[in-house]
DNA sequence: TTGGCTGAGTCTGTCAAGCGGACTTATCCT
DNA sequence: AGGATAAGTCCGCTTGACAGACTCAGCCAA
C-alpha cells in the first residue's frame, strides 16, 4: 500500500494553488499583521508595538500586502496632528477570515491553554462563536480523513525528472 | 471612528492563538511539506524534489513536524531494497484540512487561473468539490465582515507601555 | 520662531538562516 | 567487487532578519 507510486506525483506543482497563495501569505510575519487588522489594529506604532515587528520588515510587508490588493492605505488625522495613514483589510482581505479562523480553531484545539481560549471569534449579530466546517457540495459535512485533494481542470503533469 | 482607540488594543498579544499556531505553521516551507502529505506524497526525496526545498531545510522541517506531533516517522521497505522511512499525517497533522481547504478556496478567488483550479478539494465518498464555511453556534453562516475577534477567558490586559 | 514631540518611517552593521552543490552512509542487486 | 539509490550531512556564499540610531514632516506651546 504504501509502496505504490501516489497518484499525485505525476502531477506538476508548479501552478499549486497552495504554492500561489503561500507566496503571499508565507511569511513568518504576514500573519501577524493579518492579525493585528483583524483584531482592529490598524496604525503602523500599533502593529508594530503589539506584533513585536521589526519596523523595516513591517514597512516592507505592509507594501506587499497593498501591492498584493489586500489592505489600503486610509488617511486619519486625530485632533491636533497631521494627517497620517492607517491600514485597512480589503474584501480580499478579510475573506481570509476563514483561514484565520481554522487556525485559531486547531490552536485551541492542539495547543490549549489552561482556562480556555484568550480569542474567540464571534458573530458580531448574535455574539455567538464561530467556527469553520468542511463541507461538500451534495452538503455532507466530512471529517478531515474523508477528504482528499485532486487535480482539477488546470492540473499539468510532472515534467518527468529522471 | 478611526480615531478611537480599538478595544484589542487593551489586550496582550503574548499567549494569542495565532501566534502559538504560527509557531510551528509560519514558515515559508511548512505549507509545502504538508501540501505534499496531504496529497499523498510521503517519501523524503519525492517531497524535496516536487516541493524544492533544500536538503537542510526538509530535514530540519520534518524534525520539527514530527517534534510537534503533526507527523510519525513510518517504516516501508521497497522491493530490493532496505528499509526507509516515509512521513505521514497524525490526526493533529489532518485537522490541519481546514487551513488548507480555506487557502485554496481563498487562492482560487483571488488568484484564479485560466481554465480552473489546478487541485479541488474532494469528499471521497461523492466526489463533490469541498469548501469550508464559517458558521455560528447558533446555526447562522455569517460573511467574513459579520465576524469579529474578541477576547476569551485568558485574555491578558497588555502591559501598559508607554 | 524656535524648540520639542510624535508617528512613520530609513539607514547601518551584525548575525542567523537559506541555499546549491558536493560528499557520506547504509543497504540492496548483479 | 562494483554500482545504484534514498536519505541524509557538510561547506561556503548570499540573503534576510534584527536592533538601534537617525530622519522627516507637521503640529503645538512658549
Amino acid at each position: 500500500m504504501s509502496a505504490q507510486v501516489p497518484e499525485a506525483m505525476n502531477w506538476s506543482t508548479e501552478n499549486c494553488t497552495i504554492s500561489r497563495t503561500m507566496q503571499i501569505l508565507g511569511d513568518k510575519w504576514t500573519f501577524h499583521v493579518l492579525r493585528e487588522l483583524f483584531v482592529g489594529v490598524r496604525r503602523f506604532e500599533d502593529i508594530r508595538v503589539r506584533a513585536g515587528i521589526p519596523r523595516q520588515v513591517l514597512t516592507e510587508r505592509l507594501a506587499a500586502l497593498i501591492e498584493r490588493g489586500l489592505l489600503r492605505r486610509h488617511p486619519y488625522r486625530l485632533p491636533g496632528q497631521r494627517e497620517r495613514y492607517e491600514y485597512r483589510l480589503t474584501q480580499a482581505g478579510l475573506d481570509l477570515y476563514p483561514v484565520l479562523v481554522a487556525m485559531i480553531q486547531w490552536g485551541d484545539q492542539y495547543l490549549p491553554l489552561d482556562g480556555g481560549p484568550p480569542i474567540v471569534p464571534r458573530h458580531r449579530d448574535c455574539g455567538e462563536q464561530v467556527s469553520v466546517v468542511l463541507r461538500c457540495e451534495a452538503g455532507h459535512e466530512p471529517e478531515a480523513r474523508e477528504v482528499a485533494i485532486r487535480p482539477g481542470p488546470t492540473a499539468k503533469p510532472r515534467p518527468l525528472a529522471s
